[in-house]
DNA sequence: TATTGTTATACTCTATAACTATA
DNA sequence: TATAGTTATAGAGTATAACAATA
Protein backbone atom coordinates (compact mmCIF):
# COMPACT_ATOMS: atom_id res chain seq x y z
CA UNK A 1 0.00 0.00 0.00
CA UNK A 2 1.85 2.90 1.17
CA UNK A 3 1.82 5.71 -1.05
CA UNK A 4 0.94 3.51 -4.29
CA UNK A 5 -1.79 4.11 -6.38
CA UNK A 6 -4.41 1.82 -6.10
CA UNK A 7 -5.56 0.05 -9.58
CA UNK A 8 -9.28 -1.29 -10.07
CA UNK A 9 -8.33 -5.20 -9.55
CA UNK A 10 -6.21 -4.00 -5.90
CA UNK A 11 -10.16 -4.22 -4.74
CA UNK A 12 -12.17 -7.18 -3.52
CA UNK A 13 -15.01 -5.32 -4.29
CA UNK A 14 -14.17 -4.81 -7.73
CA UNK A 15 -14.14 -8.62 -8.08
CA UNK A 16 -17.47 -8.87 -6.68
CA UNK A 17 -19.02 -6.47 -8.85
CA UNK A 18 -18.08 -8.42 -11.73
CA UNK A 19 -18.90 -11.17 -10.99
CA UNK A 20 -21.96 -10.09 -9.18
CA UNK A 21 -22.94 -8.01 -12.51
CA UNK A 22 -22.78 -10.54 -14.68
CA UNK A 23 -24.38 -13.24 -12.75
CA UNK A 24 -27.33 -10.73 -12.43
CA UNK A 25 -27.51 -9.87 -15.75
CA UNK A 26 -27.56 -13.83 -16.90
CA UNK A 27 -30.67 -14.45 -14.90
CA UNK A 28 -31.81 -10.76 -15.84
CA UNK A 29 -31.78 -12.18 -19.56
CA UNK A 30 -33.66 -15.58 -18.14
CA UNK A 31 -36.72 -13.95 -16.31
CA UNK A 32 -37.33 -11.43 -18.90
CA UNK A 33 -38.71 -14.08 -21.27
CA UNK A 34 -41.10 -15.18 -18.25
CA UNK A 35 -41.58 -11.28 -18.45
CA UNK A 36 -40.34 -10.29 -15.47
CA UNK A 37 -37.24 -8.40 -13.83
CA UNK A 38 -35.16 -9.37 -11.28
CA UNK A 39 -36.34 -6.84 -9.01
CA UNK A 40 -39.88 -8.53 -9.88
CA UNK A 41 -38.53 -11.59 -9.08
CA UNK A 42 -37.20 -11.08 -5.65
CA UNK A 43 -40.34 -9.60 -4.42
CA UNK A 44 -42.49 -12.07 -5.89
CA UNK A 45 -40.57 -15.11 -4.12
CA UNK A 46 -41.06 -12.90 -0.66
CA UNK A 47 -44.62 -12.87 -1.08
CA UNK A 48 -44.81 -16.20 -1.99
CA UNK A 49 -43.96 -17.54 1.24
CA UNK A 50 -45.37 -14.72 3.49
CA UNK A 51 -49.06 -14.87 1.36
CA UNK A 52 -49.57 -11.05 1.75
CA UNK A 53 -47.48 -8.25 3.12
CA UNK A 54 -48.18 -4.53 3.75
CA UNK A 55 -45.78 -2.24 1.42
CA UNK A 56 -44.19 -0.87 4.74
CA UNK A 57 -43.06 -4.75 5.29
CA UNK A 58 -42.18 -5.58 2.08
CA UNK A 59 -39.97 -2.37 1.91
CA UNK A 60 -37.94 -3.36 5.00
CA UNK A 61 -37.92 -6.87 4.28
CA UNK A 62 -35.99 -5.95 0.75
CA UNK A 63 -34.01 -3.15 1.87
CA UNK A 64 -36.28 -0.24 -0.39
CA UNK A 65 -37.97 2.42 0.35
CA UNK A 66 -41.74 2.43 0.16
CA UNK A 67 -41.93 4.65 -3.04
CA UNK A 68 -39.69 1.70 -4.89
CA UNK A 69 -42.16 -1.08 -3.50
CA UNK A 70 -45.71 0.94 -5.10
CA UNK A 71 -43.41 1.36 -8.16
CA UNK A 72 -42.26 -2.41 -8.35
CA UNK A 73 -46.07 -3.70 -6.95
CA UNK A 74 -47.90 -1.12 -9.70
CA UNK A 75 -45.98 -2.96 -12.46
CA UNK A 76 -46.84 -6.22 -10.99
CA UNK A 77 -50.53 -5.83 -10.76
CA UNK A 78 -50.58 -4.73 -14.87
CA UNK A 79 -48.77 -7.67 -15.41
CA UNK A 80 -51.81 -9.34 -13.65
CA UNK A 81 -49.31 -11.04 -11.55
CA UNK A 82 -49.88 -9.37 -7.76
CA UNK A 83 -53.10 -7.16 -6.22
CA UNK A 84 -53.81 -4.91 -3.56
CA UNK A 85 -56.25 -5.64 -1.04
CA UNK A 86 -57.87 -3.10 1.03
CA UNK A 87 -57.47 -3.54 5.07
CA UNK A 88 -60.95 -3.35 7.50
CA UNK A 89 -58.68 -1.85 10.71
CA UNK A 90 -57.06 0.24 9.11
CA UNK A 91 -58.46 2.43 6.15
CA UNK A 92 -54.29 3.54 5.51
CA UNK A 93 -53.16 -0.03 4.89
CA UNK A 94 -53.15 -1.45 1.72
CA UNK A 95 -51.90 -5.67 1.94
CA UNK A 96 -49.85 -6.88 -1.48
CA UNK A 97 -50.50 -10.19 -2.87
CA UNK A 98 -49.59 -12.51 -5.54
CA UNK A 99 -52.44 -13.65 -8.13
CA UNK A 100 -52.96 -17.20 -8.74
CA UNK A 101 -51.21 -16.11 -12.41
CA UNK A 102 -48.13 -15.17 -10.08
CA UNK A 103 -48.06 -18.14 -8.06
CA UNK A 104 -48.23 -20.08 -11.07
CA UNK A 105 -45.06 -18.20 -12.06
CA UNK A 106 -42.74 -18.38 -8.84
CA UNK A 107 -41.83 -22.19 -9.51
CA UNK A 108 -40.86 -21.34 -12.85
CA UNK A 109 -38.84 -18.29 -11.67
CA UNK A 110 -37.28 -20.67 -9.17
CA UNK A 111 -36.11 -23.20 -11.45
CA UNK A 112 -34.17 -19.94 -13.83
CA UNK A 113 -32.89 -19.25 -10.05
CA UNK A 114 -31.63 -22.22 -9.98
CA UNK A 115 -30.64 -23.18 -13.88
CA UNK A 116 -28.33 -19.58 -13.35
CA UNK A 117 -26.62 -20.25 -10.09
CA UNK A 118 -25.56 -23.86 -11.60
CA UNK A 119 -24.28 -22.15 -14.38
CA UNK A 120 -21.90 -19.52 -12.69
CA UNK A 121 -21.16 -21.86 -9.56
CA UNK A 122 -21.55 -25.40 -10.28
CA UNK A 123 -18.12 -25.87 -12.00
CA UNK A 124 -16.65 -24.78 -8.48
CA UNK A 125 -15.33 -27.36 -6.45
CA UNK A 126 -18.14 -28.02 -3.64
CA UNK A 127 -15.53 -26.81 -0.93
CA UNK A 128 -15.32 -23.61 -2.60
CA UNK A 129 -18.92 -23.25 -2.88
CA UNK A 130 -19.39 -23.84 0.74
CA UNK A 131 -16.53 -21.10 1.55
CA UNK A 132 -17.99 -18.59 -1.06
CA UNK A 133 -21.36 -18.71 1.09
CA UNK A 134 -19.75 -18.89 4.28
CA UNK A 135 -17.75 -15.63 3.89
CA UNK A 136 -20.23 -14.06 1.72
CA UNK A 137 -23.10 -14.61 4.71
CA UNK A 138 -20.50 -13.54 7.26
CA UNK A 139 -19.96 -10.20 5.74
CA UNK A 140 -24.07 -9.23 5.31
CA UNK A 141 -24.35 -10.56 9.44
CA UNK A 142 -21.54 -8.31 10.59
CA UNK A 143 -22.34 -5.24 8.52
CA UNK A 144 -26.07 -6.06 8.83
CA UNK A 145 -26.49 -5.15 5.24
CA UNK A 146 -30.66 -4.42 6.09
CA UNK A 147 -29.54 -1.25 7.10
CA UNK A 148 -30.78 0.80 4.11
CA UNK A 149 -33.49 3.47 4.63
CA UNK A 150 -37.31 2.47 4.15
CA UNK A 151 -38.40 5.64 4.97
CA UNK B 1 -33.43 -30.05 -4.93
CA UNK B 2 -36.25 -32.65 -6.41
CA UNK B 3 -39.23 -30.53 -6.68
CA UNK B 4 -38.92 -27.85 -3.94
CA UNK B 5 -39.33 -24.47 -5.02
CA UNK B 6 -35.93 -22.71 -4.06
CA UNK B 7 -36.07 -19.96 -1.67
CA UNK B 8 -33.84 -16.65 -2.63
CA UNK B 9 -31.20 -17.54 0.17
CA UNK B 10 -30.54 -20.73 -1.53
CA UNK B 11 -28.61 -18.91 -4.41
CA UNK B 12 -25.28 -18.05 -4.37
CA UNK B 13 -26.10 -15.45 -6.58
CA UNK B 14 -28.16 -13.59 -4.20
CA UNK B 15 -25.81 -13.41 -1.57
CA UNK B 16 -23.02 -12.29 -3.64
CA UNK B 17 -25.79 -9.48 -5.00
CA UNK B 18 -26.38 -8.42 -1.36
CA UNK B 19 -22.57 -7.65 -0.66
CA UNK B 20 -21.62 -6.49 -3.53
CA UNK B 21 -24.91 -3.77 -4.05
CA UNK B 22 -24.00 -3.05 -0.30
CA UNK B 23 -20.31 -2.23 -1.07
CA UNK B 24 -20.59 -0.40 -4.47
CA UNK B 25 -23.60 1.85 -2.88
CA UNK B 26 -21.09 2.78 0.06
CA UNK B 27 -17.91 3.56 -2.45
CA UNK B 28 -20.56 5.35 -4.49
CA UNK B 29 -21.42 7.79 -1.59
CA UNK B 30 -18.03 8.36 -0.90
CA UNK B 31 -17.12 9.11 -4.22
CA UNK B 32 -19.82 11.51 -4.24
CA UNK B 33 -18.49 13.56 -1.98
CA UNK B 34 -15.66 14.02 -4.54
CA UNK B 35 -18.14 14.79 -7.31
CA UNK B 36 -18.15 11.48 -9.50
CA UNK B 37 -19.96 8.18 -9.67
CA UNK B 38 -18.63 4.72 -9.39
CA UNK B 39 -18.84 4.33 -12.93
CA UNK B 40 -16.59 7.37 -13.42
CA UNK B 41 -14.42 6.22 -10.87
CA UNK B 42 -13.63 2.68 -13.00
CA UNK B 43 -12.96 4.96 -16.50
CA UNK B 44 -10.63 7.73 -14.67
CA UNK B 45 -8.54 5.10 -13.78
CA UNK B 46 -8.48 3.25 -16.61
CA UNK B 47 -7.48 6.63 -18.04
CA UNK B 48 -4.74 7.50 -15.44
CA UNK B 49 -2.79 4.14 -16.39
CA UNK B 50 -3.26 4.00 -19.74
CA UNK B 51 -2.98 8.37 -20.33
CA UNK B 52 -4.89 8.23 -23.58
CA UNK B 53 -7.33 5.75 -25.20
CA UNK B 54 -9.96 6.23 -28.19
CA UNK B 55 -13.89 5.45 -26.81
CA UNK B 56 -13.29 2.04 -28.34
CA UNK B 57 -10.83 0.89 -27.06
CA UNK B 58 -12.13 2.21 -23.26
CA UNK B 59 -15.32 0.21 -24.44
CA UNK B 60 -14.17 -2.75 -25.07
CA UNK B 61 -12.07 -2.47 -21.60
CA UNK B 62 -14.88 -1.63 -19.36
CA UNK B 63 -17.54 -3.90 -21.57
CA UNK B 64 -19.43 -1.23 -21.99
CA UNK B 65 -20.77 0.13 -25.24
CA UNK B 66 -19.80 2.53 -27.42
CA UNK B 67 -22.70 4.93 -26.34
CA UNK B 68 -22.06 4.73 -22.82
CA UNK B 69 -19.01 5.95 -23.13
CA UNK B 70 -19.99 9.10 -24.71
CA UNK B 71 -22.51 9.36 -22.49
CA UNK B 72 -19.63 9.30 -19.06
CA UNK B 73 -17.14 11.32 -21.54
CA UNK B 74 -19.32 13.77 -21.76
CA UNK B 75 -20.68 14.36 -18.10
CA UNK B 76 -16.49 14.14 -17.40
CA UNK B 77 -15.52 16.80 -19.87
CA UNK B 78 -18.71 19.33 -18.22
CA UNK B 79 -16.56 18.49 -14.90
CA UNK B 80 -13.43 19.34 -16.45
CA UNK B 81 -12.04 16.05 -15.37
CA UNK B 82 -11.40 14.39 -19.06
CA UNK B 83 -11.15 16.04 -22.40
CA UNK B 84 -11.19 15.05 -25.76
CA UNK B 85 -8.37 15.21 -28.45
CA UNK B 86 -8.64 14.67 -32.27
CA UNK B 87 -6.31 12.62 -34.12
CA UNK B 88 -4.38 13.62 -37.12
CA UNK B 89 -4.20 10.64 -39.04
CA UNK B 90 -7.85 9.77 -38.88
CA UNK B 91 -10.36 12.56 -38.85
CA UNK B 92 -13.19 9.88 -37.26
CA UNK B 93 -11.16 8.92 -34.73
CA UNK B 94 -11.30 10.68 -31.37
CA UNK B 95 -8.89 10.22 -27.97
CA UNK B 96 -10.06 10.58 -24.38
CA UNK B 97 -7.73 11.83 -21.85
CA UNK B 98 -7.63 13.09 -18.27
CA UNK B 99 -7.48 16.67 -17.39
CA UNK B 100 -4.41 17.48 -15.16
CA UNK B 101 -8.07 17.94 -12.57
CA UNK B 102 -8.44 14.48 -13.61
CA UNK B 103 -5.26 13.55 -13.12
CA UNK B 104 -4.84 15.03 -9.71
CA UNK B 105 -8.27 13.47 -8.42
CA UNK B 106 -7.41 9.62 -9.23
CA UNK B 107 -5.11 8.94 -5.78
CA UNK B 108 -7.91 10.76 -4.09
CA UNK B 109 -10.57 8.23 -5.06
CA UNK B 110 -8.10 5.35 -5.22
CA UNK B 111 -7.66 6.14 -1.63
CA UNK B 112 -11.69 6.10 -0.81
CA UNK B 113 -11.02 2.41 -2.69
CA UNK B 114 -9.00 1.32 -0.14
CA UNK B 115 -10.97 3.03 2.61
CA UNK B 116 -14.09 1.23 1.13
CA UNK B 117 -12.57 -1.96 0.80
CA UNK B 118 -11.00 -2.00 3.91
CA UNK B 119 -14.31 -1.35 5.93
CA UNK B 120 -15.91 -4.48 4.01
CA UNK B 121 -13.50 -6.87 3.91
CA UNK B 122 -10.66 -5.85 6.53
CA UNK B 123 -12.29 -7.56 9.15
CA UNK B 124 -12.09 -11.18 7.60
CA UNK B 125 -9.07 -13.25 7.91
CA UNK B 126 -6.24 -12.40 5.73
CA UNK B 127 -7.20 -16.36 4.42
CA UNK B 128 -10.54 -15.59 4.13
CA UNK B 129 -9.23 -12.37 1.95
CA UNK B 130 -7.47 -14.72 -0.48
CA UNK B 131 -9.96 -17.39 -1.04
CA UNK B 132 -12.78 -15.02 -2.03
CA UNK B 133 -10.53 -13.16 -4.38
CA UNK B 134 -9.51 -16.99 -5.38
CA UNK B 135 -13.02 -17.94 -6.07
CA UNK B 136 -13.85 -14.45 -7.38
CA UNK B 137 -11.59 -14.41 -10.18
CA UNK B 138 -11.71 -18.11 -10.94
CA UNK B 139 -15.13 -17.44 -12.02
CA UNK B 140 -14.07 -14.50 -14.23
CA UNK B 141 -11.45 -16.46 -15.73
CA UNK B 142 -13.52 -19.28 -16.72
CA UNK B 143 -16.70 -17.44 -17.99
CA UNK B 144 -14.58 -14.81 -20.16
CA UNK B 145 -17.08 -12.34 -18.15
CA UNK B 146 -15.39 -9.41 -20.50
CA UNK B 147 -17.80 -10.72 -23.42
CA UNK B 148 -20.23 -7.88 -22.82
CA UNK B 149 -21.35 -6.02 -26.20
CA UNK B 150 -19.84 -3.56 -27.58
CA UNK B 151 -21.26 -2.28 -30.18
C1' DT C 1 -49.22 15.08 15.16
C1' DA C 2 -47.69 10.62 13.38
C1' DT C 3 -48.22 7.05 10.07
C1' DT C 4 -49.60 4.60 5.55
C1' DG C 5 -49.08 4.64 1.08
C1' DT C 6 -48.93 7.19 -3.39
C1' DT C 7 -47.20 10.55 -6.51
C1' DA C 8 -43.77 13.49 -8.53
C1' DT C 9 -39.18 14.23 -9.65
C1' DA C 10 -34.59 13.25 -10.77
C1' DC C 11 -30.36 10.86 -11.80
C1' DT C 12 -27.54 6.83 -12.95
C1' DC C 13 -26.93 2.81 -15.59
C1' DT C 14 -27.68 0.00 -19.51
C1' DA C 15 -28.94 -1.15 -24.13
C1' DT C 16 -30.62 -0.46 -28.96
C1' DA C 17 -30.87 1.84 -33.03
C1' DA C 18 -30.51 5.65 -36.07
C1' DC C 19 -27.44 8.92 -37.62
C1' DT C 20 -22.90 11.77 -39.22
C1' DA C 21 -18.62 12.05 -40.92
C1' DT C 22 -15.15 10.09 -42.43
C1' DA C 23 -12.44 6.10 -44.57
C1' DT D 1 -19.42 -0.36 -47.79
C1' DA D 2 -17.37 -0.32 -43.32
C1' DT D 3 -15.87 2.10 -39.31
C1' DA D 4 -15.63 5.83 -35.44
C1' DG D 5 -18.21 8.19 -32.66
C1' DT D 6 -22.48 10.73 -31.35
C1' DT D 7 -27.28 11.29 -30.56
C1' DA D 8 -31.88 9.79 -29.35
C1' DT D 9 -34.79 6.95 -26.87
C1' DA D 10 -36.33 4.01 -23.38
C1' DG D 11 -36.63 1.00 -19.38
C1' DA D 12 -34.97 -0.31 -14.91
C1' DG D 13 -33.17 0.80 -10.42
C1' DT D 14 -32.68 4.00 -6.67
C1' DA D 15 -33.56 7.91 -3.70
C1' DT D 16 -35.86 12.22 -1.93
C1' DA D 17 -39.54 14.91 -0.91
C1' DA D 18 -44.23 16.46 -1.09
C1' DC D 19 -48.75 14.95 -0.53
C1' DA D 20 -53.61 12.87 0.78
C1' DA D 21 -56.01 10.01 3.73
C1' DT D 22 -56.45 8.15 8.04
C1' DA D 23 -55.18 7.27 12.74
Amino acid sequence: MGDTISGLEAHLGYWLRAVSNAVSQSFARKVEAEGVTVAEWVFMRMLFDADSLSPTALAARLGMTKGAITKLADRLIEKGLAKRKANRDDRRAQTLALTPRGRALVPRLARLADENDAAFFGALEARDRKELERILKGIVERRELTEVPTT
